[in-house]
DNA sequence: GAACGGCTGAAACGTATGTTTCAAACGAAT
DNA sequence: ATTCGTTTGAAACATACGTTTCAGCCGTTC
């Protein structure tokens, strides 16, 4: 009946929880207790701890994905956008997705992050599977939008970008501690998402170290490899 | 007799543990089984799993700062340095600081992004205080090598490379998996650094959108999504 | 009003962790 | 050969964890 109200609550204290402190460090008796519901609930409405993690990156990526597939769609028919109309979408897309109160965009970036990092191919394999098709989807029209750029390229400049932007909003309240006392200003999680447009775009479309270089042979595919799925 | 080779063994096994899985997944006992150790000798040694972790960061980059430090010195006296010189000593910095056997540019790059992603109330600490003069040391020669980015816009790039590069060297294994699936094109730890440089080097010298005394008030919304700056 | 099913509360279980203890082993100096 | 400080080995300790259990609660349905 009703779904209980219980499971929003643990939802938040987990995710706000594994935001500050990783999954690992952060026990269900905290969740619980921040959440003020009963430590057996979460395994009675998650059936673990791993499930609840997934639940989490579930509650924001979903949103998340759809509302970007949704813009897409709406732009399938126009001309190819620019890495720049592609980036704001992004940005606008990660700052306009608020489910709730608590969510805010550091910690929502702060968690991809954690997911990338931690330990189990099980998340990552979760997220890879979960939201893969939306990935490569972007990726083609960034490549369309930067068709200079050899693929393989893009591929790891998109994860330089993502690590950028995930790091960043990691240890966003330390770097912004820093920079406060360093230059005296307070540079807002907006701001800062705003400062990494410029600095991915330049980065995304400078040019290329492999067009010559050993990997461009590789590059070109045997065509033996399992391509398959993605034509990209 | 000091030193006993102990103490070796089990710093490379923690590196190489702590790298793989995360510094709370990886136990103490995980670490002196791999090592051929008895349980007690880490705390005999370094007295906590804490003061162990502090070890590993420190036989890493004591090294490579003192070693990064020499070479600003030798270059003290000559023309400032430009965007690329810097970043390519850095590169050349990370890969060729190889202590010991085991230890790959991989995982000193992915304990570093560790470092920085995991509870950081302690690490964290530790490190800005250990090394933060280094780092405020070559950020002074990155604005002399890009003097028309302010120097807040400047800080912030520099930790969007920081974390490009973290992230990258984090998952490595993983995101050199999706390229391998995706591209049939194995990319090595070494191309995949020096991919990261032009990257890097445009985001840095993208032109800032900071140029205004306003540094805050200059970022408008482009589209009309609500605000309500969530201030945290 | 009684019976049912979803949900909660409190307690316990089994396990794994970091740390401590203390006796034994080792090596160098006396 | 004895001594002494350093290092190791095996075991125990205290604690924290994820998970399970089960009795009780409450709203809904018959």
């Amino acid at each position: 009946m009703a779904q209980s109200e219980t499971v929003e609550r643990i939802l938040d204290a987990a995710e706000q929880l594994f935001a500050e402190k990783g999954f690992a460090e952060t026990s269900l008796r905290l969740i619980t207790s921040k959440a003020a519901v009963n430590l057996a609930a979460v395994n009675y409405h998650f059936g673990s701890k791993t499930a609840l993690i997934q639940a989490v990156f579930a509650r924001f990526l979903d949103p998340f994905c759809q509302s970007l597939e949704r813009e897409l769609d709406a732009r399938s028919g126009q001309a190819a956008p620019s890495l720049e109309a592609l980036l704001d979408l992004l940005v606008s897309q990660a700052l306009g997705v608020k489910p709730r109160g608590g969510s805010d965009l550091s910690i929502f970036m702060r968690l991809l992050g954690l997911a990338f990092s931690q330990s189990q191919g099980n998340l990552r394999q979760y997220l890879e599977d979960q939201y893969g098709a939306v990935f490569r989807r972007y990726r083609q029209l960034m490549h369309e939008a930067a068709p200079n750029i050899p693929p393989l390229e893009l591929f790891w400049r998109m994860h330089f970008m993502l690590g950028a932007a995930a790091f960043s909003m990691s240890g966003i309240k330390a770097l912004r501690g820093m920079a406060e006392s360093d230059f005296g200003v307070h540079t807002s999680t907006e701001q800062v998402v705003r400062l990494m447009v410029p600095f991915m775009a330049a980065g995304l479309r400078a040019d290329s170290v492999l067009h010559d270089a050993a990997l461009i042979a590789a590059q070109r595919l045997p065509r033996g490899q399992k391509v398959a799925t993605t034509h990209d």
